[in-house]
Parts: structure tokens; C-alpha cells; sequence
DNA sequence: ATCTATACACACCTTGAGGTAACTGACGTG
DNA sequence: CACGTCAGTTACCTCAAGGTGTGTATAGAT
């Protein structure tokens, strides 16, 4: 239909989808959101009570991924007991304005979302 | 940071974000672009050897998810044997439409993915 | 009578994501 | 010396997503 891929390597689709397919998905969006709206570094205790639910393994394995994909920046202060702060990169920064913009548009259609169409049956003679 | 939130009640957020993990998780976001790039409606079977590595089981599970979010349209011509075809729902397009350039916007800056920072160490004296 | 085609449904099994709980290391404090 | 703190790590377990393989209805073609 409209122009997804002109200008597109296949490598190139696919490593943005498994970017958006990682991104998008439950606790890395959560994650990037908490610290957008922090508008500061967080710690990891700080994240874990803003983050309703995660468990500590996977807020770190998810920040690992997030570090990895250059979107969270970990700075370790070498103190005792230890003191780690997160921030967005100024690229996750870009990218969660880039899905807030996403976001918004769907709040604005929620209505037309789950409209439960009826199933379409149409009646044809034959083929 | 920037703002997200403003007008949205939790709950609005809420189903927005369900959206969004849904959509763009692995099998729908390919079956949805399959969809997009066929501009035209797809038979059951053509959907199966468009979305490589789809099981026919899963592919239906999806289809139903899509449908009931709104973004697809199942029609069953009634013959023998039976023919049914899904087609994006407008709502499904403009969906897309937003997806897509989401989508462009990181193929643009690939090269600032995956840049593999290394670990920030702050030397500091104590706090 | 058998075979084919289509779009599933159903039962069964595997795999991986994610939860829970316990442990660690290094230091300051009582 | 024992204890608390912080940011994990590790072992163990659960559960749901997803794969596989088979069954089904129907009518036309052979």
C-alpha cells in the first residue's frame, strides 16, 4: 500500500522491527516512560518502586538490554553500598518522543479501537 | 521530561500501552505489514506463505486478536471450500501509517543503535 | 469410492520469559 | 562482632506462548 520499505535493506527492516518489537514490548516500555517522566537519573531502588510489578532480575536484565540497544545510559558510582544511577541516552530520549507521538494518536482514536466489528459474512452464490 | 501524560487519564494510558505491546509485538507487526504491502486482500493460505515461520495456529490466534482491536477485517465467502479473506481495516492503515514512520525514523539512525557504549565509571571519592 | 482443497479446531509437548527466595561483597555503625 | 545497605547474581519453579500433528466439513473432479 503506502511505502514502508523504499530505501530499506531487508537487514535494515528487520533490525528496526526487533528494535520496535524490543522497545514496544511490556517492561522496556514501562521502564523508558518512568524514566522519561523522572526527567532525571534514577537509581535502580528508585526504578524498582516506580516500575509497579518488576521483579529485580528482570529490571536488570531489561536495563542490560536497554544499555546494550543505546537507549539507557548506567553510571556506576564506586561508593560503598554501591550507588547506580539510569538516564536515557539522548537517542532513547528521540526515540520515546517518536512513540509518545504513537501513543498520543491512539489515545485520541481509543473509541475506534475494540468496535467489535460482527464477524463479516457474505453471502455469495458460489465461485 | 516532555510531556506524555497531559489528558490522558491512567486508564486511557493504560489501554494505549496495551495497544501498543500488542501491535507491535513479533507476529502481528509482520502480519500487519504483510497486510499493508499486499493492498489487497489476503486469503488465509497467501497470509501463511507471506508471514514466513507462522504457524497456522498462531497466525489465527493473531488474526482474532487484530480483529477484535479493530485493525482487520475477517470475510467469509460461504462456498465449499470455504475462502476467507483479511484485509487492514482503515483504522489498521492509519495505525500502520504512524507505525511506519516510527519505523523509517529508526532505520535513519541504525548506526546510533546497538552502539555498545561502555560501562560508565564515575570516579568519585565518597558521599 | 477416493482424493483434493481450504480454513480452521483440538490435543499434546517444548521452550523461554518471568517470578521467588536466598546469597554476595564491601564498608560504616553500634 | 553482628547488622544494615545497595545492586545485583544464582538456583529453582511456574506458566503461558507457540510448535506439531491430526481431525473435520463439503463438494467437485477422477
Amino acid at each position: 500500500m503506502f511505502d514502508f520499505c523504499s530505501s530499506m535493506t531487508d537487514e535494515q527492516d528487520a533490525r528496526a522491527r526487533e528494535l520496535i518489537e524490543r522497545a514496544a514490548a511490556k517492561w522496556p516500555l514501562r521502564i523508558l516512560h518512568v524514566l522519561s517522566d523522572a526527567g532525571a537519573p534514577l537509581r535502580f531502588s528508585r526504578l524498582m518502586e516506580r516500575v509497579e510489578g518488576i521483579s529485580q532480575k528482570v529490571l536488570t536484565q531489561t536495563l542490560r538490554t536497554l544499555e546494550r540497544d543505546g537507549l539507557v545510559i548506567r553510571t556506576l558510582y564506586p561508593q560503598v553500598p554501591p550507588r547506580v544511577e539510569y538516564e536515557l541516552t539522548p537517542l532513547g530520549r528521540d526515540l520515546l518522543m517518536q512513540v509518545a507521538s504513537l501513543w498520543r494518536w491512539i489515545v485520541q482514536r481509543l473509541d475506534d479501537f475494540d468496535a467489535r466489528k460482527a464477524v463479516k459474512l457474505t453471502a455469495t452464490a458460489n465461485a
